[in-house]
DNA sequence: TTGGAATATTTTGTATACAATAATTAATAC
DNA sequence: GTATTAATTATTGTATACAAAATATTCCAA
């Protein structure tokens, strides 16, 4: 993508993400294009990528709006990730490296240091390097297609949930524990061991919706 | 999408699938914009909503260049497709409606009765009803996500693979056997055997790459 | 007031002109 | 004759102008 096509997409994407611009909203391509400083043909482009990235609607001269997900959306969606890197990581057991696994035990290693972290900077890190891991594994399936499926499904949630909390949910000793156990099961080259337990573990920690 | 570029998508669109503009094959914008007779906003438009297919490429500066799946990318394919399929069917095992079961049968029954075709149009009508008959199980499952998901794996492959044959492969009686069994699995809601049973019928009816 | 038609405004879709980059060809040195 | 560099061409990226469509407003009548 060039320069200004791509300073519109990450601009209009980071405000979405952020919920700057909330569900519903209509984005306006002239207003986008003055505010980032651009023209309008780039700024139509990046929608266009945005619509394919499944962050916003449009419709047939009317635009584009910030697409909005239900629960169930959701629901559907942490099923899914679950499901299909579930799968990645039964393919990865057959098909990881030996410098995969050293990278995950590292990774696995920094992750329990920062097992009782409580600021900002330490739980974002907590949540780049939970990435990461899941990253190797999907990586190491050797599907590029899966990686492009899952890259697509994995990057919204993380930001457009904000809405949903953990509310204590989540258990990172047994969340560090489930991640030695999938880091067992490729070292010992275990299928279906590796996809049982990474689904177990990617639906045991999603975030539900409020209960109100 | 709107009049132009809709028809820019679709022209562009036949000609990758019927094999007219072959892999690697660079799409200049001026050039299709001449041929389909519109501007090149449109047809940049089009190149856009490939590329999101996965149709085309798109390197920066370089424009779009017609995609090249090798066989291990087209098994990638159907593996995940009979994977995701599967998921689906076991979904629609809970969630099918009486109409659904109903609906079923009668492809089933019309598509029996073809068992023998030969010709060119039974043989179309006879993948159109195939094509109905787990188009209606994917609905079925309920999954808006699931259903983009599939209907974007599934289109492809039914053209580009034109390279591949099932070569005697393809057993239509078996192949009908399969379909009254999720017929079945469905009927009596049983999501476990939907899903064995759709993978099967997914994984069995492949084709394979020509092994020259 | 309220409803609806006519008008005006806004916004998107398309075409075209220009700028920036990549690809190609020509020219020169060795 | 070949390789490397410079000049040329072709092609994409961006901006802007115009057309078409949708939305909002005004005006008038009941």
């Amino acid at each position: 993508m060039s320069k200004a096509a791509q300073r519109a997409y990450t601009a209009i994407r980071d405000s979405i993400l952020s919920g700057e611009y909330e569900p519903g909203t209509h984005l306006t391509e002239s207003d986008l294009a003055k505010f980032i400083g651009v023209s309008r043909t780039p700024v139509h482009d990046a929608l266009l990528h945005l619509k394919a990235d499944g962050l916003v609607d449009m419709q047939r001269n009317q635009g584009a709006r910030v697409k909005s997900y239900s629960d169930r959306d959701i629901d559907e969606l942490y099923e899914l990730r679950a499901y299909l890197e579930g799968y990645g990581t039964e393919m990865a057991a057959t098909y990881r490296k030996d410098s995969d696994i050293e990278a995950l035990e590292n990774l696995a290693i920094e992750m329990e240091t920062l097992g009782d972290a409580e600021s900002t900077e330490e739980l974002y890190e907590l949540s780049r390097l939970n990435s990461e891991f899941h990253k190797i594994i999907v990586d190491a399936s050797e599907s590029e297609l899966l990686k492009t499926l899952l890259s697509n499904l994995v990057e919204m949630p993380l930001e457009v949930l904000k809405k949903r909390t953990w509310s204590g949910r989540l258990n990172r000793q047994r969340s560090n524990e489930q991640h030695r156990d999938i880091i067992e099961a490729l070292k010992q080259r275990d299928p279906k061991w590796a996809r049982a337990v990474m689904y177990g573990h990617l639906i045991s920690n999603r975030p539900l919706p409020e209960a109100d």
